[in-house]
DNA sequence: AATGAATGAGAGTTCATTCAT
DNA sequence: CATGAATGAACTCTCATTCAT
């Protein structure tokens, strides 16, 4: 990849960042694609330059902050480490994510509403994958002896939920700190799949 | 309230359960003013006879939505119950509530993303008021040694976000039925809240 | 048809009509439904209440021109006269709506430019429908003796073309008038198609 | 002419006949200066290195075709036999012209839709003097009593019109090969002019 | 001589909103 | 009360054109 290539490459990155903050901000159908333009100085013929349409950017967008999420977990996933102590460092990553990205979790969450039905199976395939790495941490856990619960994924999906819900209602202003939250879901939810013995 | 008003207070409140429907079938910003006119086999003008503009229809569907959610769960909090019990029922209603709503469930939740700053600190009183039922419930729970949590409002929170995800994957064609998910998610919910003898 | 329907029959052919209007001066591709809109004193939204979009729009009008051009044709068509007297009233009523629609009849003698797939066929039907009418004046007339043509549908085709062709150089501040046009038109055009005995 | 003009020349004309195929592909309105420049594995910008603007470039692609065009018919124009085998050649040498140039041919034809007012003038004279080529075959057959026509510009006009039609309607694929066209057409259109004694 | 990148004007389209009837 | 009709602002997207490199 050559110089160009590259700074090519940096730019598209940059729009989707850009674009992450503004949905972010906005939420998906408030964002124009001139607002995610003027956020980087540029103007929003340029973006077409580099995306095909919006949902083309909209999709990169979920893309990328999705497989970082991703590749992340996998790496914890991977670890020599108890399941209950990979459990907290997943909803501790889990959760960092979603109090940083906010919106773009929306995309991800519902796209339905967003996606056209061509990037749809692509998109839940994804996500799915990124889920099934919590569903890896639950079989281990209950074969291991360490978890118990009733229906793994259901026990997934309140996982899910209750974390990718912080991004509602946390503020930055408010009275935790990413890690107080972090802390206590994780002891939570902890508590929840523990075999009680 | 003469037959005039109430036959207008009626239609009123067609046209809100017009409007939940197609927001839960379309999302929000997916459902025009004629759509949900078309609904009730009305023309969009006439919606502008009984509502001001788009935002405060949603807005008073969303209060209907909220406000009997609200006067059923006060019920709840005042049976002569155990709170585990109590804890329960609030768990099922508010899960048949998420799934039955869906979208519009959206608009309690996120009301930057919809209403203007007029809207905003009332919605956000009357989901506080309804979140504060939950509290209610933990806080007797704790006090009578029942229920054991390190945030109060982290809990509550754990709860609410488990819950309303409900919406986001919950399917009639998959193969839970609504009382199977009320089930799990109360036994499941209960678990971490319980005190651990 | 009550009043307000026929009203809106009404507003719909005043906007053909001044679709026609505009195409012929500007061409399809320079008129925009600014323009099309301005001729009639309304804005272009309103456009959008009576016509789905663009295409449609121009459909309809094509649409209408042929029509109307095609009904009379099989009046004279239909006539009890000789086969030359039968042509040569096709050829000036042919030569009439030439000189008085040109740009809209280049719509319908190029669709593949214009139209998408979906009304291509149809146009074509129709366009054909009309240039059978030729047809069959060259075929009876060929059964009766009258007229003697290597090939009928490459007489059509001339026909046709010479004539479609007068809107291109014809201009009403010209020499001849358009009845001039009509007559040295058909008397050519008869000697081309008349058995030489 | 040195090395380095004789090259920009080519291509420039490689442009030139890039941008012909383009638009009979496709027609004016739907060439972008992309589709014209990618047919040539060239980006749009180049482009303007050899033409100032889209309207330039198609005015010398129009030029070209109408040069060539007219260069040959001159030839023939000036050969020495009767009247009539001069008006055969010419109609072959115009049909096989209109056939293999379709979209272009329709510039030369129309120039109102597509040049601006500084172009037009000179588009009109070249086509001008084109036609006149056929004039100038009708003069000589009407003074030689080879020809009979009631109006010499109708009768050019005709021949024209019946010609330039042919790219509407013909396709490679269908029954007819091009010189079954031109056999025809010039048959036909002999007829109408040849004196009948 | 050519490219990649960016601009900006304008096109078609959608929709909340208004209003005479 | 309700409708049909119209408005106008906003949005997505296109493309001829420019320009630094």
């Amino acid at each position: 990849m050559n110089l160009r290539e590259r700074k090519a490459a940096k730019k598209r990155e940059d729009i989707l960042r850009s674009a992450s903050l503004v949905i972010s901000r906005q939420g998906y159908h408030n964002a124009t694609m001139e607002d995610i333009a003027a956020e980087l100085l540029m103007t929003k013929g340029a973006l077409y330059y580099y995306f095909k349409n919006k949902e083309e950017l909209l999709y990169r967008c979920h893309d990328l902050i999705l497989t970082e999420a991703k590749e992340k977990m996998e790496g914890i996933v991977r670890m020599d480490v108890s399941c209950e102590e990979k459990m907290r460092m997943a909803l501790r990553h889990h959760i960092e994510v979603a109090i940083r990205e906010k919106e773009v979790f929306n995309l991800i969450v519902k796209p339905e509403t967003t996606f056209s039905q061509d990037n749809i199976p692509e998109i839940i395939k994804k996500r799915d994958e990124y889920a099934g790495l919590f569903d890896r941490i639950i079989d281990e856990g209950v074969e291991s002896g360490e978890f118990e619960v009733p229906e793994k994924k259901m026990a997934r999906m309140i996982i899910l939920g209750a974390t990718n819900w912080i991004q509602v209602w946390y503020s930055p202003e408010g009275k935790y700190s990413p890690e107080d939250v972090e802390e206590i879901y994780a002891g939570q939810l902890l508590k929840m799949l523990r075999k009680i013995s």
